[in-house]
DNA sequence: GCAAAAGTGTTCTCGGTACACCCATGC
DNA sequence: GCATGGGTGTACCGAGAACACTTTTGC
């Protein structure tokens, strides 16, 4: 006869990628491990789905404890359930991404955990603890592709921007097809009229100032439902 | 202090929607309920993973058991774990899909529920059980997206098969977009030099019977390395 | 000889790519 | 006035899309 308990007897837990775009670099959170496993190893925030709690929901959480933000861009991208990933037994996890906006915020979180979480450049990010080598990876693959086919990267500018910034951040991801031509870029972008000129420019620069502009979201949904592909 | 049995109080599983290509038909295996909850209702095949069993063999074991099939293409999609889904308990199931060949193989699997299962075809695969609906839908539509991408197609063939049928086969893959150039479609498929003309014709049909090829994948995994994007 | 599907080329349009110089500001 | 990044237009090329008739077989 079938017994549901016999068959619960793993734990799952979600992994939340955070990215975030500083300095013309693309960077996401880890957290400085304290206890053993992996003591002192970098890995990706995580936790436990609680009993009573949605897959996204755990995800949203792990962000909110460590940041402070909410209502961000979240992803599901893939499952890691291999038998002997995690020392402690058998855990299966949801990995996820967020795209948060550093600039402009202070992140602060509620959990503790938050005292050891530190933004690292995406080329620094390897060796981390448990398999999360290959989950930064699988989430990172995930959105190189979804970027080109998605308006996502708005979610990691300000609310205002140049077109050099927002080419600056499609080269950091796109890496190493760094190379990208200004003039087609705006052309591109701009042939799209789903950014407003906001008719400010930039301020305190030493060389002539940047115009800024926003993203257009409402003016993007109703070309969607009209059949536009966003595509960079 | 953290105690992993705490954690450890829900069951996963994995489903497995297994496509297969019939009569010019995309079709899927569904399994129809003998028991509650749901019982007479057609569901997805799947199973619970067992505790020392990795998730991708848990996926090919469902495979196996229903069809004897093994070495098929398997691909994950995504994770659903919505607290309420599954009526006995917290159940989180990873969805997969399979891409199998229908003809040419008697199907027989191992499990009492191979006798229950019955392929429908994709507009017929409705009103499941459980939450089976959405995830169909994720699958189906993991399925279109990535067949313009990587050469799939192929695997829902027989080994040979005419450019007649590897059209159609996109067709009812890429529904409703349904109406695809003959020409077009001829013209770019040979132009990327993966398939090889087997000098062979169809036999006993009342036309004029069409040329045989078949998938070269080496050459496929060559040019791949080469920089070549396969694309439809 | 008729029905049924196989096979085959050309033209047009549009989007992608390559490419170089003047402009506005801070110091 | 000089250093720094901002901003702009054109020409070429190749891929995608549209489109109709002849060929080969079974009956």
């Amino acid at each position: 006869m079938f017994n549901f308990e016999d068959y619960a007897k793993s734990a799952f837990t979600v992994d939340n990628i955070i990215f975030g775009f500083d300095q013309g670099e693309l960077k996401i959170l880890l957290i400085k491990r304290g206890e053993p496993p992996y003591t002192n190893q970098w890995a990706l925030p995580g936790n436990f789905v609680y009993p009573n709690e949605d897959l996204d929901a755990a995800a949203e959480r792990v962000l909110g404890e460590l940041t402070g933000l909410k209502d961000v861009y979240l992803e599901q991208v893939r499952t890691f359930g291999e038998v002997n990933r995690h020392p402690l037994g058998r855990v299966i996890t949801v990995a996820y991404y967020s795209l948060v906006k550093i600039k402009g915020y202070n992140l602060k979180g509620t959990s503790p955990l938050s005292q050891k979480a530190k933004w690292v450049s995406i080329e620094n990010a390897t060796n981390l603890a448990f398999d999360h080598d290959q989950i930064f990876e699988a989430c990172f693959r995930r959105l190189k592709r979804r970027v080109r086919t998605r308006p996502l990267g708005f979610e990691l500018l300000p609310r205002k921007f140049t077109l050099t910034e927002l080419q600056q951040l499609y080269e950091a991801i796109l890496q190493p097809e760094k190379k990208i031509d200004k003039r087609n870029f705006r052309k591109k972008i701009l042939s799209m009229k789903i950014l407003v000129d906001l008719n400010e420019a930039q301020e305190g620069v030493a060389h002539r100032p940047a115009k800024l502009y926003k993203f257009d979201k409402k003016k993007y949904e109703k070309f969607v439902a009209e059949g536009f592909n966003f595509e960079i």
